[in-house]
DNA sequence: AGTTGAACCCGGACGC
DNA sequence: TGCGTCCGGGTTCAAC
């Protein structure tokens, strides 16, 4: 499932293919995808400039010339692929946003969605999100005044899109892996050494997820060298039963709070 | 404030 | 090849 990193990749590349381009053609195959009628979301949006795609959390900001919003969330399994009908991947296809012959597949949406907004709405559904991660303005000092008042285990106060935005199941355990800390510890309960180590981890990891193009492994385009080369990075996520890359403990899987989580009982402490 | 559990959703993996 | 079954998992919401 797509998280930060993911995210702002598809930003990126989304920027680089459709940014500027204007809407020719829309079809919705699943009209549970949006949230208002067929009819309304084509008269809004078909030949309609794109003017720019923003990342905010795990969700994307496709702004339109008439200032109107898509908001866009994968939730699980959610993808996208840009390219020609003969490229797109033998999947069912929910939405499709057509740029001449050119189109934007949006793919294994179940729970994700493609909803239209004004800005002052689209503002509105994104008020409970927490500080971006990666935002300059989150310094060493807001996030120890963030963490102040926090008793959950790690695992679960990172996952807490109201905490801080953008970090999930996947990415929640490469951080503690790399801070050397426990998923089930409790926040309050880490001194301040561990607090300033879990603060920079955040940042290392998500920063270096991106670099990587995260670990979403299939291609946005034909030709994709960018996507997803984080996968065969991660630390801890997925591998089960693998040896540790800092000690060559055995990774272990468990569940934690009713989430997957993996982690070295060998240097995480 | 934290934790738990259910509901949401359906493509795809799996079993026979 | 085909049919039935069940899983995954971010988010929301209710209950404790």
């Amino acid at each position: 499932m797509p998280e930060l990193p993911e995210m702002e990749t598809y930003k990126t590349l989304l920027n680089q293919k459709v940014g500027g381009k204007t809407l020719t053609g829309v079809s919705i195959n699943r009209e549970k995808s949006i949230n208002v009628s067929p009819a309304d979301f084509v008269n809004i949006v078909q030949n309609e400039r794109i003017e720019v795609i923003e990342r905010r959390a795990k969700h994307l900001l496709f702004h339109l010339k008439n200032g109107h919003v898509l908001l866009v969330h994968l939730m699980l399994g959610g993808r996208m692929f840009y390219g020609t009908e003969q490229e797109k991947p033998d999947r069912t296809v929910q939405i499709q946003l057509s740029f001449g012959n050119q189109h934007l597949y949006f793919i294994g949406l179940r729970l994700g969605y493609l909803h239209l907004f004004s800005e002052a709405e689209v503002k509105q559904e994104l008020t409970d999100l927490g500080p971006e991660p990666l935002d300059a303005n989150f310094t060493l000092d807001s996030f120890l005044d963030l963490v102040k008042n926090r008793r959950g285990k790690i695992k679960t106060t990172l996952v807490n899109q109201e905490f801080l935005s953008g970090i999930g199941n996947c990415y929640s355990d490469e951080i503690a892996w790399h801070a050397q800390l426990l998923p089930k510890r409790k926040m309050n309960e880490l001194n301040d050494n561990e607090k300033v180590q879990l603060y920079q981890s955040i940042r290392f990891i998500l920063q270096q997820a991106i670099q990587y193009g995260g670990y979403m492994d299939q291609p946005f385009f034909k030709g994709d060298t960018k996507t997803g080369t984080y996968d065969n990075k991660k630390y801890v996520y997925g591998r089960a039963g693998e040896a540790c890359k800092r000690c060559g403990t055995s990774i272990v899987k468990e569940e934690i709070s009713s989430r997957k989580t993996f982690y070295c009982k060998g240097c995480q402490t």
